[in-house]
Parts: structure tokens; C-alpha cells; sequence
DNA sequence: CCTACCGATCGGTAGG
DNA sequence: CCTACCGATCGGTAGG
């Protein structure tokens, strides 16, 4: 495999992120794909497998980083306020660098393949671990109040998720701000 | 029309909120359909026009209620803050009492056709605007503290919607009181 | 990387 | 409401 090769299948997948976030990956044909690129559709294959190569490749590579953010952030020693706040920064800076990926791995995930499937699902579930227990840890050391902490936790990671969706339209300081002013407040004394 | 009639157009149209919310409107089939009410394919049509109508249905049906409601909500004498606790009921009772609906009003309405799109995106923009009134209100009374209108705006909104997928395993009360605490501490003096 | 092409599956129709 | 069927489109392959 040459460095063309490699270079013309990030090509191809930075517009199948863009092309998948866009209209769905269900909706989304090899050949939206090709004329995109400027390749016929049978030429597509040139450089990658299938379509589902892609959509594996997207999320997989964004719950790398997701899992890779968290374990930094967990090893690290911060108090929990700080780490509640690197975590709001992780999804931002995600949503940022890559926000049709990220558009892809939080909406088209579950058309992955079985085996792929499953895989992200553990991870997810690794992450929602690790995640849930910073926020655990905070309140054991009386810096988070809160009950029911299934529904709060699915609260703030929807929130952190949402930001995917309207992200081009916002300033990325003032989203941070205004984020952790509403998950901070939200973890406040009663 | 018969009644029997409308009664098995009812049945379908169930039967296509649950397969379009679990396996999203595009990559369900016709044939999904009809084995789930135990018909052929082909006599899905006595009863439907298209398999688009059946989505746009679903989606009009869920944003008339959508819009019923706030209006309700807009013209009744009550303080912002009880305005914007009712209005965290309408979409909770939205989202409890059409559970598959509701998650096809939220995810699967960028499928519409042209016509009814543009439909659908007059309904929501005058639902926004009515909605933003009771924030931009309660701020000028000096009851909501915040910057930022629109990013406030989307986040409460996005909690608020974020609530179709994960209703099933939470108790209404519960949640109720926990999106409650979330947006009104949001929305505190700093 | 292209031309040519294929089997599978789709939404939908004809006719009864 | 069914049997029979169709044109369109899809993901993907053969061969060069």
C-alpha cells in the first residue's frame, strides 16, 4: 500500500463522514460516495472493502478517542470538579476537530455490523463506567449532590453528545462555559 | 371508509412507529411491516398510500401535539417558571404516552419529502420562538439568569427531547423531578 | 481506475 | 386481501 493509496482513503473517509452525517447512513449510497471523490462507484472499492468498512472505521476511531480521553483524564490527579470539567472539554474538543465523524458515531452506531456491534458496545459501556464514577467520587467526597444518579448521568452525557449536532454555530468558549455553568449548577448544594 | 378500516390503518400505523423507531424509517421495509401485522406486503396498500405517508403522519401528528400544547401553555396566566414546568410535562407526557412516536418525530423527520418538510420545519421554528418567549420573559421579570439565549435555548431543549430514548426505564416522577431541578438550577441567579 | 454487469431487494401496481 | 410481478436502485464483482 502506497502513501497515495492511504492518502486518497482518507479522502474517502473524511466524505463518508461528511456524506453518512448528512443524509444517514442507510440513505447514503457508494455512489453519493464515488462523485464526491470524483471516482466511479466500482473504483470506490479500489480502497476500501464495503460500505460498512466505513461506518466501522468512523465510530470505531471516535470511541477510541473517547475511551483513550477518559483513561487520561481518570489516571490523572484532579479533584472531581476538574475532571467533570475535562470531561465536558473531551466531547467538545471531539465535536470540533472532527464534527461529522462525531455526528456519525453518536447517531449511525447502531447499524454497525453484529460483531462491530457488540464491540462498541462494550466500549460504551467502559466509558460509562468510568464516567460514572467520577461523578460518584464527587459526591462520596461531598462535592456533587445529586439522587437517581442513572437519569443525572444520562442527562449530562446527552448534553455533552447534543453539542455534535449545532456545533458549527456556536462560539467553543462560550459553549464551554455556558456547558459547565449548567452541569456544575446542576451538581450544586440543593 | 369503513371502521374497520381506520381501525387496521391505526394498527399499521402503531406497528410502523415501532419499526421505524427501532430500525430508523430507511432501512425499514414494507415487508417489515407487514410481517409485524400479519399481512403480504402488497396489502399494506389497501390501507396506506405510501410508505412515506406513513412518516409523514407520524411526524405531523407528534408536532401538531407539540404545538397544541405550547399554545395551551403560551395563553394561560401563569409565572415563566410554571410555564416552563409545564411545558417539561408536555414533553414528558409526549414521550410516555407515544414512546415509538415520539422518537420517530425526533429522529426520523429530516426523511420527510420536500413539501412536508418544509412543513415540519415551520411547526418547529414557531415552536422554538413560543418556547424562547418564556425563557427571554422570565429573564426580563428577573426570574431566569443566563447569557447565551440560543445555546440556553438548545440545551434545554435537547434535555427535553433527550427523554423519548430512555423513558421506558425511568419512573415519570423521577425524571420529572430530576429535569425539573436540572433546568431551574440552570437557569438560577449565578 | 474504468466499462460492463449482476443478483438481491426495494416500494409499489395489476388484476382478481 | 392475495398472487404475481415490475422497474429502479442498491452494494459489489469481473476483467482489463
Amino acid at each position: 500500500m502506497t502513501s497515495e493509496a492511504l492518502s486518497k482513503k482518507q479522502i474517502i473517509l473524511h466524505a463518508a463522514a461528511d456524506l453518512f452525517s448528512k443524509k444517514g447512513y442507510n440513505a447514503a449510497t457508494i455512489r453519493d460516495l464515488a462523485s464526491m471523490v470524483g471516482l466511479e462507484p466500482s473504483s470506490i472499492y479500489s480502497h476500501i472493502r464495503s460500505k460498512e468498512d466505513l461506518l466501522i472505521e468512523l465510530c470505531m476511531t471516535c470511541a477510541n478517542q473517547f475511551m483513550e480521553g477518559i483513561n487520561n483524564i481518570s489516571s490523572e490527579e484532579m479533584s472531581s470538579r476538574k475532571k467533570l470539567k475535562a470531561l465536558i472539554l473531551l466531547h467538545l474538543d471531539i465535536a470540533y476537530l472532527y464534527p461529522a465523524s462525531a455526528i456519525v458515531f453518536n447517531d449511525e452506531w447502531r447499524f454497525l455490523p453484529p460483531q462491530e456491534l457488540q464491540e462498541f458496545l462494550h466500549l460504551r459501556k467502559a466509558y460509562e463506567k468510568k464516567f460514572k464514577k467520577i461523578l460518584i467520587t464527587g459526591k462520596e467526597e461531598g462535592k456533587f449532590f445529586f439522587d437517581h444518579t442513572d437519569i443525572v448521568f444520562n442527562i449530562i452525557l446527552n448534553t455533552l453528545n447534543y453539542t455534535y449536532k449545532g456545533v458549527k454555530q456556536y462560539d467553543k468558549n462560550e459553549l464551554e462555559e455556558t456547558l459547565s455553568h449548567f452541569i456544575l449548577n446542576f451538581l450544586n448544594k440543593p
